[in-house]
This record gives structure tokens, C-alpha cells and sequence, in this order.
DNA sequence: TTGTATGCGTTATCAT
DNA sequence: ATGATAACGCATACAA
């Protein structure tokens, strides 16, 4: 690899020189600057980005830590948040980090002994010394943290929403699905439809369930059938887990949606394929992943922030695992 | 954040017994060691690894560029090959190509410029000098590259057995979707199709596509019955396109798989749990990309490797849309 | 307009 | 067993 000294002896000019070309910094003549660029591209040079960064003490990378990739949902997010640091020539250390603390934790210094300029974080935990003395800007995605800079879609809402519309479809046996405990959105998701759900005074069952995962979710779904067999409809913590609960009450015989009604969340892009399509909470993951690296560009530039938090919008995706209903209502 | 200097003062040490502790290197008193990691520790050092980096001319980061962590078949691959890295020490830039060969330049260039000590990239053109000019070791995954380090699974051999089965099952009318014209597993599928076909004289139609997006997979599925409505077999580029094919024939009225069979590529997470659940190709990717990265860091330890390519089994992964055969045959 | 010299935080060489 | 110091490749302050 070619450094700037290369380059400079290669030019017939000084170190400064080139790296005043290189950075479009201070004077330089016309004539100079043509040498040095024909000498850059005669040997190939690109600069090294690890000295810079070490000399800067801060590289052109930014962290990102997401749950799990393997749940569709996150891919959507990650695209989004790399589409956007990409046109900002920003690049990304990855990590998942299964939910999990530790790994959190280790990806966090990971992070920070690489000079990145901001982090995006899934976390459940915003609150612990992790993230507080972090003195880079940290964004956190699909989670809140009060006051501090997030991109969130409001769970709570959708669930709302979820059991609103369940009931207006006339269900009346309704079983809700609550995700891990330890996952914010999906206990801020739980929280909605039970709200709802207590205050018409409709009965409810509760399925627990302790993971996203795919192989999992056919078990919670198997479960909710057993335990729970006259349920005429579900509010599922989530697109797998929705798909899972289709594919059981189907295997059971049962109609969807005449029989059972189902309601997922997230919209992952295989919700639309499925046979009856999907009815679900829908979050704009790309969206939210790209406005997620746009405030943290924003932050890192140390622009003056006004809302530091963004709040997406859930909206209802009407689709075919629920009954139509002739007049709408909020 | 601490520097070595740091740790060194409040120790009372220079810094190079603080370096000679912290990479056990060298004689150092079991006194000192102790003064020196609980000064470290008080301080909460972390070493700043780029400035390792820039002394040593190499990262603990590895360069992973994949086509669209989108579809899910690539967020396996990932998982797979960060799980085996995070055991190794190793963290992960991470880029999307979108199959897009100056997307992968900029990121093969961006891993260069930061030190990466190896990269696994799905490409499909190894053969250019973005891969062959690079001095540091290269593994492709989901992809060959005569003689040169990779994992992947025999595509080929993949469309051979889908059209093979597809036949012992009696289906006459077959569709074959061919992939996207660059990328070259999916032409590889599409070849071991046809060449099977071809052989045993079976008529066949072909649907061309050109992406594995969920958007336009629909579009193909569509076309796909418009053109040849009496299709009563369709082998599928991949189970997303697969998907979207099963749930048009449902849209149709037609019966699956009595009407018409179909065989999807690839085995994502999600096949299992369609309805009916979808017969198709299996690649074990995660799999796949632990071995990637295994031999990606053997070749980054310079162990001498015997094979550097690697070939995993696909397997006719018998569901539900695919009719049952009593006897079993190659 | 250009060049020299210093420092970013490490590791490793060479003394001691 | 420990310390002083050069070097990794670059950007900047300061000189010229």
C-alpha cells in the first residue's frame, strides 16, 4: 500500500502538500495540486483511514447493534440506516446482540476503541453506565430512552389499535400473545391491547412466550390452540408470530378469518405473501432506520437539536386474516 | 478516555510494561502486573485499537459484504459467520453490494483503508481485480471463484434434484423462473433445471425475472400464470419468488400441490411455516458462513489449508407443496 | 504557496 | 525486570 510520503517523493512535493490536496485544506497551486493528483492515481493511493482516525481520534465509522438480523424486521432497519450513512460516507460496524447485555456491552467498547463518531443501539437497557458514558452520540432505535435521542413507533398505539380493530371485527374470545418480558416494544405492545381490551370489558386469554425466533414461535402457537381452543382471535406480538399462529389454525381446520381473526406486527415484507395475507400493525422499519441515522448525523455534526425523539407512525394494515367491518372508526 | 500514558503515571510504570501486561509479551514482576491491572482497571482502560491497528498495519475487523441482508437467506449467512468471528475475537464492517459492482468496490475499499485483516464477499465477479489485487485473504461466500477460498453449496446439483423430484412427481407442464441474469447461483439453479429437463425431454416454459425483491416477486408470479395458465409445476429461482408464486396460485383458485407443485430455493426461515408449507431446495446457511469465517481466519492465521473450497450439501427438503411419491429415487 | 516538525496511542527494539 | 524511544500514516501548527 502506498502511503502519502509515496505519493509526496512521487510528486516531488512535501507530505503537507499532499495532504492539503487530499483534503481540499489551504492554499495550493494549481499546477502542484495536478502532479500530486496524477501522482495519487498513478499509485493508487487511498488514504489510511486508520491514521487518520487516530490522529483525528475519530474514524468514519458508526456502530450499529441490533437484537437480531434474523428477524426480519431488522434487516429493513439496518438497510435504512446504512442507506443513509452510505450518501454521508459513513460506514458501519455491526453487531447483534441477541438481547443480551453482555454482548451490548462488549459491542459498545468494541465501538468506542475503534474511534466511531455515534452508535445506533437496539437496547432494552438505555439507562445503564453503557450507554450514559458514552461521549459519542447514540441514537436508539426501535426503543426509547426519555429525553434522549430515538426513533421509535409507538407500541402502545399499535396495540391499541390491534384490539380496537379485533373487536370491531366482532371477536369476543380473544387471545393476546405477550412477547418476552424483557423486550420493551413488545411489552409496551401487550400493555396497549389489554388497556383496550380491559376497558370494553372484553375477556381475554394470555399466551406468554419468551422469543422471536422462528422455531420457537410454532410451539407459542401450538400452545395458544391448546390452551385456548375457542379463541376467536389473536393479537400476536408479532409477524412470526402471527405467521406461526396462521399456519396452526389453519393445520387445525380453522377458517382465517371467519373462525379466528389475527392481527400481527411490524409488516415484515413477507406478511403480504402469506395465504390469507397478513393483517397487521405495520412499522415503517426502513424508514425509521434511516431517520435513525439521519439524527445521528445531525448529532454528530453538532447541529442544535430541537426533538431529539422521533415517534413513527403504526398504522393498521388492513389485510385478509380479518373480517371487514362496513364502517370505520378510530 | 485513557491512554496507555495514563495507565503508566498512575501505576508508576512506564508504558511499555503497561503494553507488556496488557499483550502478555515479556518478563514482568507479579508486583508490577498487579499495580498496572489495578491502574487499569481504576481508570477503566481500554487500549484504543486503532492505534494498534496503525502500528501493527492490521485491524481486529473483518470486511463482510453481502448482496441484500433483505432477503433472508443473507442474514443467516451473517449470523453465521459473526457468531464464528465474535469467537474469535474478530467484529464485522458490514456492506450491502445490492449485487452492484461499484457498491462493492467502495466497500472492498473502504475495508483496505481501514486494515481489515480478511473479507467474505458475495460477488459475482471474483475475477476482477477489486478481488485480485487485494493482499489480504478473501473468502467468497454463496459464491465460487476457481480455486480460490469459498463456501458454497452446489446450485447446480440444487436445480438437478428440484426438476428431478419435480418430475418423479408428475408434474408435465413445468415452469422453470430463471434468476436474475448476474447472479450466478440463481443461474446455476435455473442450468441444473433445465439440463435435467432437457434430459428427460420434459417440455418446459421459463420465466425470466430480474430481481429477488418481495415487491416485484409478485409481478413475476403473476406473469408467470398469465403466460402459461396450465403450469401444473413451477421450480422457483428462490423462496421468496417461491412465495409470492404459491400465494398467486392460491389467489387463482388452484390447488397446491394438487394442482400445481412448486419448489422454492434456499430454505429460509419462513418456508416452514407457509400454508402449505413450501418443498424446497435447502442451503444451511448459517452453516455456511460459520464456515466461511472459520476459513477465513485460518487463512488469516496463514495455516497451510489443504481445500480452500468448500462445498455444502443441498437437500430436497420434502413439504407441502409438492405431492407425495411411494418410491424414493435419485 | 510550500515545507518541517510534532503528536495521535500503540508495540517493539534496544538499553539498562 | 523495566525504561526510553522509534515507528506506524496522517493532519496540522508554525516557519519559510
Amino acid at each position: 500500500m502506498a502511503t502519502i510520503r509515496d505519493v509526496a517523493k512521487h510528486a516531488g512535493v512535501s507530505v503537507a502538500t499532499v495532504s492539503r490536496v487530499l483534503n481540499e485544506t489551504g492554499y495550493v497551486h494549481e499546477d502542484t495540486r495536478k502532479k500530486v493528483e496524477t501522482a495519487i492515481s498513478e499509485l493508487h493511493y487511498t488514504p489510511n483511514e486508520v491514521a487518520r482516525s487516530l490522529y483525528k481520534r475519530k474514524s468514519r465509522l458508526i456502530g450499529l447493534l441490533l437484537p437480531d438480523i434474523t428477524n426480519p424486521f431488522f434487516p429493513e432497519l439496518a438497510r435504512g440506516v446504512e442507506d443513509q450513512m452510505q450518501e454521508n460516507d459513513l460506514r458501519i460496524i455491526f453487531g447483534n446482540s441477541d438481547e443480551n447485555l453482555k454482548k451490548e456491552k462488549d459491542y459498545i467498547q468494541t465501538f468506542v476503541q475503534n474511534n466511531v463518531v455515534g452508535v445506533i443501539a437496539s437496547t432494552n437497557d438505555p439507562d445503564t453506565d453503557t450507554y450514559r458514558k458514552l461521549n459519542i452520540p447514540v441514537v436508539f432505535l426501535d426503543r426509547t430512552a426519555d429525553n434522549r435521542p430515538s426513533v421509535y413507533a409507538d407500541g402502545r398505539e399499535g396495540g391499541r389499535i390491534a384490539a380496537h380493530e379485533m373487536i370491531a371485527r366482532g371477536s369476543r374470545q380473544i387471545t393476546v400473545m405477550q412477547g418476552p418480558k424483557h423486550i420493551r416494544p413488545a411489552q409496551d405492545r401487550y400493555q396497549g391491547a389489554v388497556d383496550v381490551l380491559r376497558d370494553q370489558g372484553i375477556t381475554f386469554n394470555v399466551i406468554k412466550t419468551s422469543s422471536f425466533s422462528f422455531t420457537e414461535a410454532g410451539t407459542w402457537a401450538k400452545e395458544l390452540f391448546e390452551q385456548h381452543p375457542d379463541t376467536d382471535g389473536v393479537i400476536a406480538s408479532n409477524d412470526i408470530v402471527a405467521t406461526a399462529v396462521l399456519h396452526e389454525a389453519l393445520r387445525l381446520g380453522k377458517k382465517v378469518p371467519e373462525d379466528v381473526q389475527i392481527i400481527g406486527f411490524d409488516d415484515i415484507p413477507l406478511s403480504s405473501l402469506l395465504t390469507p395475507s397478513l393483517t397487521t400493525i405495520r412499522q415503517p422499519a426502513y424508514d425509521m432506520g434511516r431517520a435513525a441515522a439521519g439524527l445521528l448525523i445531525r448529532l454528530i455534526d453538532n447541529e442544535n437539536i430541537d426533538h431529539n425523539t422521533i415517534q413513527m407512525p403504526v398504522t393498521f394494515t388492513e389485510r385478509e386474516t380479518t373480517r371487514k367491518v362496513e364502517q370505520q372508526h378510530g
